[in-house]
DNA sequence: TTAACTAATGAAAGTAGATTGCATTAGAGG
DNA sequence: CCTCTAATGCAATCTACTTTCATTAGTTAA
């Protein structure tokens, strides 16, 4: 059993060296870091929580973005044009209620995959893939203001 | 009856001009492009179809806020984190499916509203607001490549 | 009509997030 | 250990959007 790739470490950096990636210091600690994140987390968060005395910003983006092209990552665009990054398991993917005060964000358990694929397909579209997120003011902020 | 607010352009800067705005050439030309597009538009398009000899860009983004403002029109953030903007019936809101080739927008008669309000209420959230668009590759683009 | 008040506009500069070019560094295979 | 080249860091660039401020032009009242 457990024929499905799962998302430890190992699997990871497995995978991207199999597609001829090099494991270097700089990507196993970004993927440590999103492995230790409970939210999703912006680029610069997760430069900040590496702290391997200093990474670039690029890299950290160069590292997502590679992540992502191996299906571990997912990238989600916010309101204001900025995007998060969260681990997701293989095959998964995840929606999410974000404040938009204090920029939490929990994971949501609902999920429209299939009607939404349905209606792409009836549309001659190829290649789905879609974005929802909900955006709110968190108990926390509203009780701030 | 028609007791609801319509969406003509009379009404449109009625509404604008009871909450202090002023009724000028390029904002009435910017509502009458929005009245003329059937997709979702950049700010920048509608600079272009605007063609009022000239529009500057800053005066469109201001008209689209203060427009989003008095909820005729709404932004549609996309995968790339630029937006879009719509003419919306007054309470109505749209999701689309998106070309990620020649991004051209469809509305998807498709809403998940109602699930998601309840959720966002479970989890404590207040004044939410969700965003969903679905991408993919249209017929065109497809068989272009 | 005209005068006066102030919202709207445009030009230019600024900002934030993300990307690109290029020289340097450092994994990984031989 | 050597070589090859992917990964990195720095600086510059880009894009979408925002801010500042002087000027223009709706609007209201005289």
């Amino acid at each position: 059993m457990n024929s499905a790739p799962d998302s430890s470490i190992e699997t990871i950096l497995e995978r991207m060296r199999a597609g001829g990636g090099r494991i270097t210091k700089k990507r196993i600690r970004i993927v440590q870091v999103l492995m230790q994140f409970e939210h999703p987390a912006s680029a610069d968060e997760i430069r900040q929580k590496a702290e391997l005395p200093e990474t670039d910003l690029v890299t950290v983006y160069r590292n997502l973005e590679a992540l992502q092209g191996i299906g571990v990552i997912q990238r989600i665009p916010l309101e204001n044009g900025t995007q998060l990054f969260e681990l997701t398991a293989p095959g998964e993917h995840y929606h999410h209620l974000i404040c938009r005060e204090c920029h939490q964000a929990e994971r949501l358990d609902l999920c429209i995959g299939k009607e939404v694929l349905g209606r792409a397909k009836a549309h001659g579209y190829s290649q789905i893939t879609h974005v929802m997120e909900v955006y709110g003011v968190c108990k926390d902020c509203d009780s701030d203001s």
